[in-house]
DNA sequence: TCTTTGACGTACA
DNA sequence: GTGTACGCCAAAG
């Protein structure tokens, strides 16, 4: 590891979700120092950009399970379709079971 | 350089 | 539960 902006560290994290779980952007921010859940967003939006280019930030959402940044994917629908392909319910743009499926970076719970 | 915006979150009325 | 305000910090215009 070497100099990285944020966004390579909120990239990185962001692979580590395994799948089946998610995340919101203000946990992602607290665990990287960022100060803000903002900057998670605002990287996951140039995650088109990076080099590792297959990020899967339809795990991350906000704080209330919602899909806030569906509009950001190829298509409104694209990050639900992707999520139920993982086996996680989402019903009206929200995961269901959110607390459960609630993964945290420091758990980094392989498998 | 300044202003506005944003895939957020918390606080308060 | 809903609406408004503010903090957070970087990128775009």
């Amino acid at each position: 590891m070497k100099h990285q902006s944020y966004f390579d560290l909120v990239y990185y994290v962001t692979q580590q979700i395994p799948k089946g779980r998610v995340t919101n952007y203000g946990a992602i921010a607290d665990y990287l120092s960022l100060g803000s859940a903002r900057m998670v967003g605002w990287a996951l939006t140039q995650s088109h950009s990076s080099s590792m280019g297959n990020i899967p930030a339809h795990r991350v959402v906000n704080r209330k399970g919602e899909l806030s940044g569906r509009l950001h994917f190829a298509t409104p629908t694209r990050m639900q379709e992707l999520l139920e392909a993982e086996g996680i319910e989402v019903v009206n743009d929200k995961v269901v079971n959110f607390e459960e499926l609630f993964w945290h970076p420091e758990e980094l719970d392989d498998d």
